[in-house]
DNA sequence: GTAATCGTCTGTGAAACACCAACTATTTAT
DNA sequence: ATAAATAGTTGGTGTTTCACAGACGATTAC
C-alpha cells in the first residue's frame, strides 16, 4: 500500500537540509478555524463535521467496506458504525451487502447524499473565506488539489470528474 | 502546473461557479491522520499535539497577550490559561508582565522552546512522509507555504525568516 | 471611587473517541 | 462437516479536549 519511502537514504544525522518546515501544526490550527465555523453552518443540514469528511472520502473513493473505511479514516469500527448509522438514518448513505462476500457492507453515497454534500459545500463557502482569507482563487484551488492528492493516497485526479457533478450549486 | 482552471466561463450571479472546492473536510481529514501519528512521536518529548500548535503559532507571532492567543487558536481564554501552564512547568514558554499594561501576561517561547519545537518538527519527518507520501517536495513546501499565509492571516512572509532560525535540526 | 479588563482557578458537562466484550452472519480452512 | 477467521453490530467504560459559568485578585480607565 505505502510502496515509497525508497528515497533519501540517511547517511549523516541530517536527512534534510535545514528547512525542514513542518505542516502539521498548521494543518491542525486551520482544520480547527474551518471546524468551528462549519459546526453552525451544517447544524441547520443535520450534519456534523465529521459526517462532512465521512460523505468527502465515500464520494472520492465510494463503494468500499466499512473495515477500509476504517482504515481510511483512521477511526476505530465500532465508531464507524454509529457514524454511518447517522447518515444511513437520513438516507445519505446506502450499505448494500456485498455479492462476492456477503459478510460485507458496502457502503456508498446516495443521491441525496451527493446532493446534501454539495449544499453543504455551498455553505461552506463564507466559513472557507473567512479562513482560507489570505489566499487568492489559484491558491486555494491549488490548496484544494494537493490537499485532495494527499488525502485520497496517490489515486484520484478527480478535479475534472468532480466538477462535472456538483453544479447544482 | 496547477494552472488549469481556465475553462468556466459563465460568470453569473454567484460570486463563484460550479467547481466548488471545500477544502474543509479534506483539512479535518489530513489534520486527524497527521495528530494520530505524531502524538507517538511527541510523547517521548513530552508534548502533545495541541502543544505543538501553540508553540507554532507563538513562534510566529510571539510576543501576544493570552487574550489575543485566545483569539488566535480560537479557544477559551480559560483553557489557555491550562495550556501555557503545562508549556511554562516544561520552561517552553515565558509568561512576562507587559510594561504598557501590567494586567496583561505576554507570551513568548523561550530558547529552548523554539529548540524543542525544531526538534519535534525534525521528529515528525517521518510522520509527514506517511500522510504527505502523494506529494513530492516541491509540493510538500507549496503546501506549507499556503497553510502558513492562511494561518497567520495575511502577514508574515516568513519562508525565509525562519530558515535562519531554525536550522539547529 | 466605581467600573471594566486581564489573567487565574475551579468545576460542570458535552462530544469524540479508543478500547473491550459479546453476539450474528458469513466465509475459509481443515 | 466442523472449526476458525472475518465483517459488522451493540453496549459499555474511560479518557481527552473542549466550551461555559462563577468567583477571585490585580490593574487600568473613567
Amino acid at each position: 500500500m505505502f510502496r515509497r519511502l525508497g528515497r533519501l537514504g540517511h547517511m549523516s544525522a541530517q536527512p534534510l537540509d535545514s528547512s525542514e518546515h513542518r505542516s502539521g501544526a498548521l494543518l491542525d490550527h486551520l482544520a480547527r478555524r474551518m471546524r468551528l465555523r462549519s459546526e453552525s453552518v451544517l447544524a441547520p443540514l443535520g450534519l456534523r463535521p465529521r459526517h462532512l469528511v465521512a460523505l468527502t472520502v465515500l464520494r472520492a473513493g465510494g463503494g468500499t467496506g466499512q473495515q477500509a473505511l476504517a482504515t481510511i479514516l483512521e477511526m476505530d469500527s465500532t465508531n464507524i458504525v454509529g457514524l454511518l448509522n447517522d447518515l444511513e438514518a437520513k438516507q445519505l448513505i446506502e450499505r448494500r451487502r456485498s455479492p462476492e462476500d456477503r459478510r460485507r457492507h458496502v457502503v456508498e453515497l446516495t443521491e441525496d447524499g451527493a446532493k446534501r454534500l454539495s449544499e453543504a459545500e455551498c455553505a461552506l463557502a463564507s466559513a472557507e473565506d473567512e479562513v482560507l482569507g489570505a489566499l487568492d482563487r489559484t491558491e486555494r484551488e491549488t490548496l484544494y488539489e494537493l490537499l485532495s492528492r494527499a488525502s485520497t493516497g496517490t489515486a484520484v485526479t478527480c478535479t475534472e470528474a468532480i466538477c462535472a457533478t456538483d453544479d447544482t450549486c
